[in-house]
DNA sequence: GCCAACGTTGGC
DNA sequence: GCCAACGTTGGC
């Protein structure tokens, strides 16, 4: 069956799930819970086996596209949503009433330097893109192939002149979060 | 630390 | 069903 392939864009705090962790884990797999907002749900219920991943890290220094996954398994039922010890924990969610589903990626790719947000904000070709958005704050959510492939392409044009890591000065280093409490997804890695 | 954006909650 | 208050996200 010819199936189209879907883009899509993922957002995580390093500190609590970075690519890193991901490329760490079995399978270079993780199911992607912890998304607690409905439009979020729907992306990922749209989700198709194959559909390729753009993977974001927020609340971090770059704030950067770091790499590609691809979506390894389609939407399933989020058990940390009815573990009342959970950081996301949904009292109205159960087995029989999941609410939340998640989905399972694996790493395809890191890039070879991070591609950073204010890059990605000089590329007129990604001047519609729902990242850029000012007070875009949707975890997960669709990403055009035309975008996709521009992407893809600054990432691997990027090697030469990675001009655009910034110093780590006193002003604009980021204090440690008051409580260094995990917050979004917490990607509790549930497979064995 | 500030605050814009926007989802959720709850009184009515 | 409206909408004000509140909470969260996340860039700046």
């Amino acid at each position: 069956m010819p199936k189209f392939k879907s883009y899509w864009l993922v957002k995580t705090e390093p500190d609590c799930f970075s690519i890193q962790d991901l490329a760490a884990s079995p399978r270079k797999t993780t199911c992607w819970d912890g998304v607690r907002n409905y439009l979020a749900r729907n992306y990922m219920r749209a989700m198709q086996l194959g559909d390729e991943v753009l993977f974001y890290h927020s609340n971090a220094d770059p704030l950067a596209i770091v790499g590609v996954t691809a979506v390894v398994r389609q939407a399933y039922p989020d058990p940390t949503a009815w573990d009342s010890t959970n950081d996301h924990h949904d009292a109205k969610a159960s087995p029989d009433n999941p609410i939340w589903d998640m989905v399972d990626l694996r790493l395809e790719e890191i890039f070879p330097a991070p591609l950073p947000l204010d890059r990605l904000r000089e590329e007129p070709r990604l001047a519609k893109m729902e990242l850029l958005r000012r007070g875009s704050r949707l975890s997960v959510q669709p990403v055009t192939e035309a975008e996709f492939q521009t992407i893809e392409e600054m990432a691997h044009a990027e090697k030469a002149a990675p001009a655009a890591k910034k110093q780590s000065t006193a002003s604009n280093r980021k204090k440690p979060r008051a409580p260094a409490v995990k917050k979004k997804p917490t990607h509790t890695n549930l497979k064995r």
